[in-house]
Parts: C-alpha cells; structure tokens; sequence
DNA sequence: TTCATACTTCGATCGTAACCGAAGCATCGA
DNA sequence: TCGATGCTTCGGTTACGATCGAAGTATGAA
C-alpha cells in the first residue's frame, strides 16, 4: 500500500486556501516579503509566517534575507510547473475562485505565468508562431526550427545563449483560461522579457495580468498575426 | 488577488491522505469498488464513501455501476497525468512515504503508471527507442519518426490505428523513482498492453508493480537493447 | 542606547472535516 | 418474499490545524 512518492503531503501544502493565494501571487515571478504574502493570503503575519516555514520546509519555497526582510519566492520553475499544471487542471473541472471581478478580462488577455506570457496573447503568439513555421508543434512537444531561430535573432532574442542552458527552450504549457497551449520555456521567457525590455508591455502592481501599450499591442499584433480561417479553432 | 483557477480545491482533495491512498491505487489503471478502495486507505466503508463522493464531485473520479457494485476509477488520463506530474515533483523534494517495503524495489522496476510502462524498464525501453531512432527527441517532447513506426508495427502494434484517436501518440513522463523520463500517450499504453498480450508481464494484485516472466524479460531487454557507454546517464 | 520595523515563536481558541456506529437504500440470489 | 451483500446517509465525537494575541528575536535607524 504505501508505495511511491506521497503526494497528499504537497496536496495538503497547497490545499489551504491562505497558502494557494501566497502561491499564486508568487507564480507572477517576483520574490515577496512575508506582510505581503499575508496580505495577499487575508491572514495575520503570524499565521502567514507558519504557513511560509510549511512551504519552505515542503521544498515549495525559497526565502532570501535581505536586512530585515525576507523575501519569499518559489523554491524553482519545477514548483512553477507544477502550479500551472494544477492550475490548468482545475480550469478544465471548473474549479474557479468565485469573485470574477474586473481584473478577470485583463487577466485572461494576457498575464504572466511564473515568467512566460499566457491568455489570449500568450496563446496567439504560439498559435502565429507555429502558422508561420517558427515553432513545429509534433506529438507532445514544441521545437524551434532554424526558420523560427533566424526569426527570433532579428527582433533581438539571443537564441544561442539560451541553447546554452540546461532549461529546455521551448515548452507548452496548458492556457487555463483558453484551454490551448502557450509558449513556456526559456524561449517563452525571453520573449516577454523581449517585450519588456522594448516598453511595449509592462507588468501591474498587484495581479499577475499584463498591461500593453497601445503602440506595443499594435507592434505585437503585427508581429504574431493571425491566419484568416484561423479564428475558430479550439 | 481573487485571480484564475483555484488550486486549493484539488490540492484539498489531494491532500488528505486516505484519499491520496486511493488516487495512488487507481493509477494502477484498473477501477476499484468503494470496498476495494476503503481498504487501500485504511478507513471504513462510510469514511471512503464520503471520500469517493468528494472525489467525484470534484471531478477526479468516475464511477461505472455494475450490479450492487460500484467501481470507481480517475475521471480520464488528464487526472492521471497530473498526478504522475505531483509524484515526479514529490519525489525530487524527497516527499517519500516512508515504509520502503519489500516491493520497493519491483516497483522501482517496472511498474504501471496509469496505463503506461515506468520504472528502471519504462525508461530503458525510452532510451532505446530513441537510441534507434525509433523516436526522435526534441526540446519538449517526443515523436515517432517513420523508421519506428515500422519497427513497432513489426511487433504488432496498430500505428495507424492509434494515429486516429484523439490522444496524443507519444508523451513523455517524469519517472519519479528514475527521474528521467518515460514514454506515455496511447503507444506508451500499446505497448504495455502488448507485452502483457504476449505474456511477458503480467499485473499483480495488490501493487502497481509489473513482473516480467523471465522470458519475457529476456525478449524485453533483446527488444530494447541500452547501447555501450550509456549506462552512466541520467 | 533606544526606538521602530520585520518577522518568529508561544499559547490558547476555535472550526472544520475526518471518522465511525447505526440505520437506510438498492441490488442480487434463492 | 426474504436474507445477504454493497454501498450511502445520518448523527455525534474527536482530532488536527488554521488562526490570532502576546511575547520574543533580529535588523536598521536615530
């Protein structure tokens, strides 16, 4: 009976309300200090501090000291993975928070998921990327082809430093709110540091959603157009 | 902060550890009765029923009646796949139940993870299909070049026939006792069901363990030879 | 030093959910 | 029709863990 890895410990991490909401406000990248994770987990700095060793000593976290504070983040993009899958896996049963509140339109336009961009944005961008011939999309996987490496080099990602890296560079992640693919990986990455770096998307202060300019939204448009007869798919 | 799917509610479900039992013996692929599966978590009829309820409800399990029986298994392979992708995660931050039995070892292996090969054999046979160019290995993902589809239709598997079918041919899955990667998808699940057609494997009762008769052991490892100097891997 | 901020640890409370005994319902075989 | 089996529902108990107030520790600023 008691075989394999246990996964009701990690499910037990997760499954408490206060730590989901610490973990999700983390899958937007950035470290946070233990009062805004209470803050964003509706809890007391106390409790929020017990729920933060939980995660810590689960292998879920990681904290970084830094004069008084402590900033938390995700312990690594394998916690990361595993959040999104969740995530896309409660999507697809339903399993939504119920305060759909104005923040969800923006969100399900374009946010970050742990460091790539997802939602309709993130999941066209895939889409166009493929129609043109940048990315072949087999069985189970995505592959950059030389077309797409040319492609990417001339709008100023360094494809052969990221080839240098243990991360893989392209991966699909499953969009919850689209339920289609969008590029994760360090390609993934790259690109929406791309779009930062150009000022053509920034991030918000408190929601994982991404806010474009109208010139960057105009200029990513132009760049990962749309099929026509395309519209309809998913 | 009320943002996107909410992932306490199955890390909730998943994080009780009589139902974690449950989940884990129905990754042997088979369904179970509520009886069956009281047992593998060690808890009354009653308590499992209101388990099982729970489950079901939250989209995990689906329940086939059949007489005054009522057999439970995961909802579909979405399930299983996220639950393979928890164990992976557990058992890189060491998340192991700890009572190594004496089926420890068969389960590292081989040993059914869904309805696919895993374990030391799963993720030879994967090495050795990639070896021999029977499949091809990109950044994320994997795919059956034309040379192994011959080879695997010579064996008697159905390539084409699997072709048609809405799942994906070849996925990779983390193994969480080799930490490398297996094969998946519907020809991960035709081969295993072809080895055990043969009679070189057969199930056993009460584990998701899988034994090899030794003949069949022996053809197994002809079938899927591991090539000098790469025994080092991983 | 002294005070303020950021966080942790302690101790106690409280709510929820896991749990089981008992009773109820459904299906099967005789 | 009757009893046996498989499972669910009900009711009450219990235990665990989330929660917070209060006190304690560490760092920085004055």
């Amino acid at each position: 009976m008691k075989e394999g890895p246990d996964i009701a410990q990690i499910g037990a991490l997760i499954g408490d309300p206060a730590r989901a909401n610490m973990l999700t406000a983390l899958m937007g990248g950035r470290a946070l200090t233990a009062t805004e994770l209470a803050e964003v987990g509706g809890i007391t700095l106390q409790t929020a501090s017990t729920h933060l060793s939980k995660l810590e000593a689960g292998g879920l976290l990681a904290q970084r000291k830094q004069g008084r504070h402590r900033y938390f983040a995700l312990a690594d993009d394998g916690v990361g993975k595993l959040l999104e899958n969740i995530m896309g896996f409660a999507a697809t049963r339903g399993h939504l928070r119920h305060r759909p509140g104005p923040k969800e339109p923006a969100l399900r336009k374009a946010r970050i998921c742990y460091d790539h961009l997802a939602g309709d944005y993130g999941v066209r961008m895939l889409d166009s990327l493929i129609a043109s011939g940048a990315i072949s999309a087999l069985d189970d996987g995505l592959s950059l082809t030389e077309r797409g490496e040319t492609q990417l080099t001339s709008i100023g990602i360094d494809v052969t430093g990221l080839r240098s890296t243990r991360r893989p560079l392209c991966r699909s992640c499953l969009d919850w709110s689209e339920r289609r693919a969008h590029l994760a990986g360090s390609l993934g990455k790259a690109l929406l540091s791309n779009f930062f770096d150009k000022g053509w998307a920034r991030r918000t202060e408190n929601s994982r959603s991404i806010l474009f300019t109208s010139e960057g939204e105009r200029r990513f448009l132009a760049l990962f157009p749309i099929e026509a007869g395309e519209m309809d798919r998913g």
